[in-house]
DNA sequence: GATTGCTATCGATATTTTCGATATTGGAGG
DNA sequence: CCTCCAATATCGAAAATATCGATAGCAATC
């Protein structure tokens, strides 16, 4: 018993005869013969009387009238529906560091919420190489990386840009306004970082590691709101992207500090899987992703 | 999208893979590929996600189980159910004469019901010719006539026999204890009959015609409970079947009376159409009509 | 680096569906 | 009574479809 021959029978049932549903389905009279035939004998039973060249459903045929139906509204109502849903509505797994998640709350997710609202949004946040994890095994959609220009063919990078980076104090800071710096003059002060290994605080210890210095931070965390504030409230120096520190650097409370010799490069990527099904919802968060977390 | 996709469909998200699903079905493994291919085609969308050798079920896969559990659980419940009711359950039209149906309703219908509560009858009175029409145009599965012998390869009869007719009068009545009367002395008297031309009246007339007699009643009715209280309360005459006028003999309130140049032959007999699917409540509706209603 | 365990793909085969022609039947009409 | 018409049934051929087996590709694992 396959769709096709419940089509047909509920058809042939509406039309009363087995040669006006041929001409309404477009197929010729025999094949309806054996199309209600084959389901007759799969269901062992009569379906319709043929007397004096008049069909009349049985006892069974109208028990399968109203299965029928039920099957096939049911059918068509989930086709209307996978045609309306592929609009606007998903759930969107992003997976992306502390200071991104924080970031995009922050500036321009309800945004998004408000032009499609439709769509959930899960946000997780993870370190770079669990977030590839996640891509391998279908667990984010999307991901955004803070961390060394990277490309793997199993990837696509949708979009990204290199980030700028500051060393941070506190405006009161002795280094605030000091011109010139050498990393080797506040080597020695107390930093709060990101987590060890993970992200840009990779990139920053493995360039540290090429003059040879190393810095053993009092405190790390990958929440940089918190180290932001730490900072504004206290003699801590850190090293992170402008965008976390932007607003704080705007009213003065934070200030760069002016190092000369260390140059970081940092990129900010928006990356899916290569063979990742890119749903209308997904296209719409990336594109919104690209215009509001990237600057060109 | 047939039903077998969707079986397939299902199989393999439950089991998360497409090589069990094939186990699983006896399918090789291409064909739940080839399966599972058509539905994503038809639906224009993925329904699993393929990455790094796992499946995993697209928004559009989960919005697809559902519908798919809906529509197997309805066709299994269905079949399930056409399994249980063909013991029990149906509807049964039977046409008859009112005399008949008198009998068959104040006799043996009640013990039918008790012993299918389930199957659902319909008793329709009309005239032989009416009835048989009602076969040919199946607006009656099955009808009981009390007419002449008749033969047709288009019916079946299920079930027969000749039955027994008498000249009744009250028992007051000045012919009630008369012996060896003759048609002719009564012939001028009252008559109440079932209507001209139909069933064992038109027989009953026909035979007269053979003698040239014709008797015009002062009363043509078809419901035969009326024609005997009729009777018991006048003077006048009737030609009735035995089991119509049973009640009535014993209880002595009318009397046979003693014709002797009067042999109508009348059959009572059981027909169905030879198209005529006979369904398991059917089948036990007949037995029981045939043993019930029938002398042996 | 071989092996394993998964899905995709392809060509060949088997099966199923469909068609067209024909048979059959009953009813309508001359 | 015969023919024609309007139904469904049936049959063999043809077309379409489903299935299989073999193979490829790929990541994970040993």
């Amino acid at each position: 018993m396959e769709l096709r021959n419940l089509t047909t029978f509920t058809n042939v049932a509406e039309l009363g005869s087995f040669t006006k549903a041929a001409e309404q389905l477009g197929y010729s009279q025999s094949t309806i013969s054996f199309q209600i035939k084959q389901l007759e004998e799969e269901l062992g039973c009569l379906l319709f009387e043929r007397i004096n060249h008049t069909i009349t459903l049985t006892e069974r045929g109208h028990e399968l009238i109203a299965y029928a139906h039920q099957v096939l509204s049911l059918t068509e109502e989930f086709k209307e529906n996978l045609a309306v849903n592929s609009e606007c509505c998903g759930h969107i797994r992003i997976v992306t560091p502390d200071s991104v998640c924080d970031d995009m709350i922050n500036r321009s997710y309800t945004n998004f919420h408000n032009s499609y609202p439709h769509i959930s949004v899960k946000f997780t946040t993870a370190d770079t190489s669990v977030m590839f994890d996640m891509l391998d095994h279908n667990e984010a959609d999307i991901i955004i990386t803070l961390d060394s220009h990277s490309y793997h063919k199993d990837y696509v990078i949708a979009k990204e840009e290199p980030l700028s980076m500051h060393f941070v104090a506190n405006s009161k800071s002795r280094f605030a306004k000091a011109k010139n710096l050498s990393i080797r003059d506040i080597i020695n002060e107390p930093f709060i970082l990101t987590e060890y290994g993970q992200g840009y605080r990779r990139v920053f210890d493995k360039e540290l590691a090429k003059k040879s210095l190393e810095i053993t931070p009092i405190l790390e965390i990958g929440r940089t709101d918190i180290i932001t504030s730490l900072i504004a409230e206290g003699d801590a120096l850190s090293f992170l992207p402008d965008f976390v520190t932007k607003e704080q650097i705007d009213s003065g409370e934070l200030c760069y500090l002016d190092i000369r010799d260390m140059e970081i490069e940092i990129w900010k990527q928006l990356i899916y899987h290569k063979n990742k099904w890119i749903s209308k919802s997904l296209k719409a968060f990336i594109d919104y992703v690209k215009q509001n977390e990237f600057s060109n």
